[in-house]
DNA sequence: TTGATTGCATTCATATGACGAATGAGCGGC
DNA sequence: GCCGCTCATTCGTCATATGAATGCAATCAA
């Protein structure tokens, strides 16, 4: 078992050792010790650097280093920004997240209990709060909140990270595409519809109104004609 | 435009440097140069390596760095090994794969073309050839193959990039899994029933086909009672 | 005894220099 | 024109030095 090579003698050693998520490494001296890993520290560093550009450690200058829980998210994250940066569209990974949202949307409604609903609820709530009393902020934390609140108990690390990286990327390269206010308004609007579906367990009608309100996102918007702050 | 960080200098010099795929960047010591990255050759390695590790350039020994084009799959590939090999379910991310595939599943059929499908059909001869005639070898590249040509007109870099993920995913820690000589037979029966129905452009017979087919993983196996090669 | 201060070892962050090996371009002899 | 040599380039690797922040332990005073 766990005979899997990373490619990396750094990560292989990491697994290979059982180290486990809060467990302190050696030090990166120590790791260049012909016990450990029998490498420079020039070595070690760079494959440390990718380590951490993956969110498996987390290095503390002075401190040392700590493995992580595993998370798909960063790797999505920064790979996707790159993307971007390079001239991918944002759509198309906001495509991929629709998709997988609505392909996963009922088996994970399915698992929702009565406090996630009012998690739900209060950011709806709160989302209205913001939108109708000037000066208008955007409800994005709300807005993501409300999504993954869905998938809360899926227990997949891959989906959740994939809906996580998207609303990191969203409010990194995506945001300003969609602040136009009667696109929020009838966002919202959805929402209220979506969570009252959902609680009176009509799954698949929560479903059919998800992929309508994501075809909201199609238009570009025109811009807004008042002042907006980010909220 | 592209005011993204990316949280590496050397990232962010690629991409506002405009370098495209196939361009060559300067080496590692002129990089350390103030005039362009301004710091040591050691962390212009530390971050060429992650850029590396992501896939995003191509370093030739002794003959410099060159841009690749961008891709997915690197970075899905390395992070869900690393998540197999800390104890994470490859069943998770093949349910990943079955819902992505699913979801995009009809609007991919719909951009099939004729030598698409005759491409599918060569990979379910050659891996009927290859079950029945002793000794039996395992239709892993067909299996591939089969799947990615149903999606090989998405033109979406995420969405293909999880798939073929997913097929590396495959070779390295899941294909122990499912030697089982009958669950293959099976398989491929199910595959010339899909491409059956895709071909009547039944693309939802073909995508039930498909969901039903990925059922046959959820067993455990029992051991093939006869000598196996990879093919 | 207790608590605060000081001093030191540890450790990461960064920079620099050195050497080796392989590549490729330029040069000259045949 | 072809072959072989030389040499600058460039990556790969290692070693070392310095700085700064952290944590710990010894020290000292009340």
């Amino acid at each position: 078992m766990s005979g899997i090579n990373l490619g990396s003698d750094f990560l292989n050693y990491i697994v290979r050792q059982g180290f486990q998520p809060g467990d302190r490494l050696p030090s990166i001296q120590e790791l260049t010790n012909d016990s450990h890993l029998d490498m420079s520290a020039n070595k070690v560093r760079e494959q440390l650097e990718v380590a951490r550009t993956m969110g498996w450690v987390e290095v503390r200058s002075k401190r040392g280093t700590r493995v992580k829980n595993y998370a798909f998210t960063p790797a999505v994250r920064l790979s996707a920004l790159y993307a971007m940066a390079c001239g991918e569209s944002f759509e198309s990974f906001a495509s991929l997240r629709n998709h997988v949202e609505s392909a996963y949307w009922n088996e994970a409604c399915a698992l929702l209990r009565a406090e996630d609903l009012d998690v739900m609820q209060v950011c709806i709530d709160g989302a209205n709060e913001k939108l109708d009393s000037p000066p208008i902020h955007i409800p994005n934390p709300e807005h993501r909140l409300f999504h993954l609140t869905v998938f809360k108990h899926l227990d997949n690390t891959f989906v959740l990270g994939i809906l996580e990286a998207y609303w990191d990327l969203y409010e990194e390269v995506g945001i300003n595409r969609y602040m136009d206010y009667s696109y929020l308004r009838r966002v919202w609007d959805y929402h209220a519809i979506i969570l009252e579906h959902i609680k009176n367990n009509r799954f698949d009608d929560a479903r059919l109104a998800f992929i309508e309100h994501t075809r909201l996102l199609r238009h570009e918007p025109g811009n807004a004609s008042w002042e907006m702050e980010r909220g």
